[in-house]
DNA sequence: CGGATTTGACCCTT
DNA sequence: AAGGGTCAAATCCG
């Protein structure tokens, strides 16, 4: 069995415990006088907590897809025999590990400005290794999120310069963010922008320009199969035209679909539908840095979820603490 | 002094 | 065995 580092144990003993109190306060909504729409919220949160849980042990992505098919309550392993901890066979290890492997994966070229070479896209990451790549002439950078101890988030990138041209670098990122970026983090997203109009050239800032949330050319990713697998009516543009500057996307429509959504879910949900070009910082920057500020610091991983699948809404990142009580009437007044 | 980076070693896959 | 990805001790830096 792969072993489970403290911080990992930690996370998923939080993860757990919150998963308990959750379901302990769905017990208490199930009744003849309760919301449907509190329900599954609190399902919701339940799933995406456990979600969390199955990534620490190894269930990686598939994790993610037992959260999108949220009706049906089947994991893609069993977890049975004995706790988590137990030993398992070199198989399981090595079944694990592919399972790993396969999680979100997508690119973007970035022209970065000089000087930074990282792509600063509003996350703040630490490095943790630098290799020589075989026939690149620039080494690979690895990084993770800052946040990976804390909150358990295990999105990650790999940055590598372009052969042909080392002022475009290759951004490998993978996995989802679960984690919140405080607000002092969210300013380095507005320093981001501030960066992009200042310190760029203007000719630094055309079409190879590809930050996050764009998901126009230069933007490709390794997932379009499980998410068409799963969101059949869920699509990128491939090559989006100007036409196109204001795309929403639509991510409540598989949900209304499946009907996993009541009117007053949707009308709170809806909320988080948005102009997807706005978040692109395209070429011609039309956000002020005060609705920049609002977008990067809010608190849903609506920004770093290519994958589609129901973290688009996840309001589990309303909160980490075990012990937030949930007062729907907050929502749902 | 705490957090971030560097870098050689180690592990896993092919 | 080679190459890619990660770990973790050493080092750097504010």
């Amino acid at each position: 069995m792969e072993k489970i580092r403290g911080w990992e144990q930690e996370t998923l003993v939080k993860e757990l415990h919150q998963g308990y109190e959750l379901t302990k306060q769905l017990k208490h909504h199930i009744g003849p006088l309760t919301s449907p729409e509190s329900c599954e919220f609190l399902v919701h949160k339940i799933i995406s907590t456990y979600d969390r849980a199955l990534s620490i042990l190894n269930f990686g992505d598939s994790a993610g897809e037992f959260q999108q098919v949220a009706g049906t309550f089947e994991p893609p392993q069993p977890l049975t025999g004995g706790s988590p901890m137990s030993e398992a066979s070199d198989q399981c290890h090595k079944d694990a590990y592919k399972k790993r492997k396969t999680s979100p994966r997508w690119t973007e070229q970035v022209r970065v400005c000089s000087g930074k070479g990282t792509g600063d896209d509003g996350y703040t990451w630490r490095k943790y290794g630098q290799k020589d790549i075989l026939g690149a002439n620039f080494p690979r950078a690895y990084y993770r999120c800052t946040h990976r101890h804390v909150q358990g988030c295990l999105a990650t990138k790999q940055v590598q310069k372009s052969d042909a041209d080392p002022s475009i670098a290759e951004i490998t990122y993978r996995g989802r963010h679960t984690c919140i970026q405080s607000p002092a983090l969210a300013s380095s997203g507005k320093e981001f922008a501030k960066q992009k109009k200042d310190q760029c050239q203007p000719h630094l800032l055309e079409e190879n320009q590809i930050p996050l949330f764009n998901f126009g050319t230069g933007f490709k990713t390794e997932e379009m199969g499980i998410m068409e697998e799963t969101f059949p009516s869920f699509s990128f543009p491939s090559s989006p035209s100007k036409s196109q500057n204001v795309e929403t996307i639509s991510f409540l429509e598989p949900l209304k679909e499946k009907n996993f959504l009541g009117s007053d879910s949707l009308e709170f949900l809806s909320l988080l539908e948005f102009p997807i070009d706005n978040f692109g910082f395209g070429e011609d920057l039309q956000l002020s840095e005060s609705d920049l500020s609002e977008i990067i610091s809010a608190p849903t991983s609506v920004t770093n979820s290519p994958t589609g699948n129901l973290d688009f809404f996840s309001l589990d990142q309303v909160d980490f603490d075990p012990n937030f009580q949930f007062d729907t009437s907050e929502f749902f007044s």
